[in-house]
DNA sequence: CGTTTTCTTGAACAGATTCAATGCGTGTGG
DNA sequence: CCACACGCATTGAATCTGTTCAAGAAAACG
């Protein structure tokens, strides 16, 4: 069986105050997998055995209602934790996590949590700020959709995709993993019709380019100003 | 100065698994004030120098947005941690807690957090936990705006109320600290003006009765199922 | 007893959803 | 290799839920 290789996590904020040995150590106990684009990490409400490190790809992680809603809470971008369920005393994960592209994952049962928390605190400390930093991105979502236009919303939901899953190319900004029209919707808490209208709207005025399941941004700064949106200024 | 006594503290959540020497010593590092109703505990986006829990009363956490709306959160109960910037990394506090009615409060410093960590991992554990569960909390909030009706938020919010902080009386349940139809807008992300309408609505139908900053749930399963909706059903 | 804050309620308006029809790409199977 | 089917996207029209605007009433406060 190949070693994994230290580079491989050495950089990544989670690890980065651990020494050599101390990442074969992390490394010794993780298990790397493959999961197609389409493919399910881990399932809502399924118990809670492993929690995750994405090398590369992107996950989609979805939360669906009992009503068959479904909302997607956040994408998972290279070298983000995912389904640390049991740093939040957890038994069940609380939304699944799809795949968005070809993806690499490292797993760790929640067994190890515990040694973690002993032998190598700086990683559950770093956890534990992953937490904190969603909590605050939720409330923010929270605000926004409380109190903006849903073309602000959008407007929003589409920089960040851009700057935090963008890849620039001779066009703009595209993120670089499919996004539907529907997936939009579920970010913003709106329809996919509306979206559509409003990509249509911004291609027209140059804003983006636009495709199936693509987005490109060109003007990151018009969209920007977009977002801030007429409430007050006007 | 006179010591503060260790039951008011043994029986909460966070502190349940401590000996008596070690509640003492937790207590040794606390101090306790009173906030008369109005008064802030805290201000967003100040320098956190503390964490607290709320030993009497009711506190609103407030966040306001750079255009001036305001939402609310959530509300802490007696015995619940607040203020815990320190546990997710955060060197400010993302919201402004301000006593709903007069308080009784704990405080401890930000710099004995590592101590606690070392010496009372049952406190941190709980902590995080806490932190877990008002991650999912604030996700439901956007499933929840994204997803229902206004009719069926409010319905959520004021069963949640009822549930998390009310007061068995000879009307039915009373939310125990006041709260506006404002309140109720910025926990559910929506105006004023509504809220009254669906109160009125619900005064008529008998679901329950309000007054000025007051609200008695008459027919807990009637608004219950009121929050469920017509989404799917009809 | 006047002032302020909270609450109520009508009327008009508008943003976004819903309904419905159609177009376009991509990938698959004949 | 082409045709067809399915998933994704677009766009009009009708509708509606909830906001906004406006005015006023009731309860608390000093």
């Amino acid at each position: 069986m190949p070693t994994l290789d230290r580079s491989l996590i050495a950089k990544l904020p989670p690890f980065r105050a651990l020494s050599s040995e101390e990442l074969s150590a992390v490394l010794a106990l993780a298990r790397a997998s493959r999961y197609p684009k389409g493919s399910e990490v881990f399932a809502q409400d399924a118990e809670a055995h492993a929690f995750y490190l994405l090398l590369s790809g992107h996950v989609r992680v979805v939360r669906t209602t009992p009503d068959g809603h479904q909302i997607v809470p956040r994408y998972i971008n290279e070298g983000e934790l995912f389904g640390i369920a049991v740093a939040m005393g957890r038994t069940t994960y609380p939304a699944s996590a799809v795949a968005a592209v070809d993806c690499v994952v490292l797993a760790w049962p929640n067994s190890v949590w515990p040694q973690f928390q002993s032998r190598f605190p700086s990683v559950t400390a770093s956890t534990y700020e992953t937490i904190g930093t969603r909590l605050q991105d939720t409330h923010s979502r929270v605000e926004e959709i409380s109190t903006q236009q849903v073309e602000q919303r959008i407007a929003g939901a589409v920089l960040r995709l851009a700057r935090q899953s963008g890849r620039t190319t001779a066009e703009g900004i595209e993120v670089d993993f499919p996004v539907s029209r529907q997936d939009v919707a579920e970010m913003t808490g709106t329809t996919l019709h509306t979206v559509s209208r409003v990509l249509s709207a911004w291609e027209e005025k140059g804003l983006i380019v636009s495709g199936r399941q693509k987005i490109v941004v060109i003007d990151l700064n018009g969209l920007a100003t977009l977002g801030e949106g007429r409430r007050s200024s006007t």
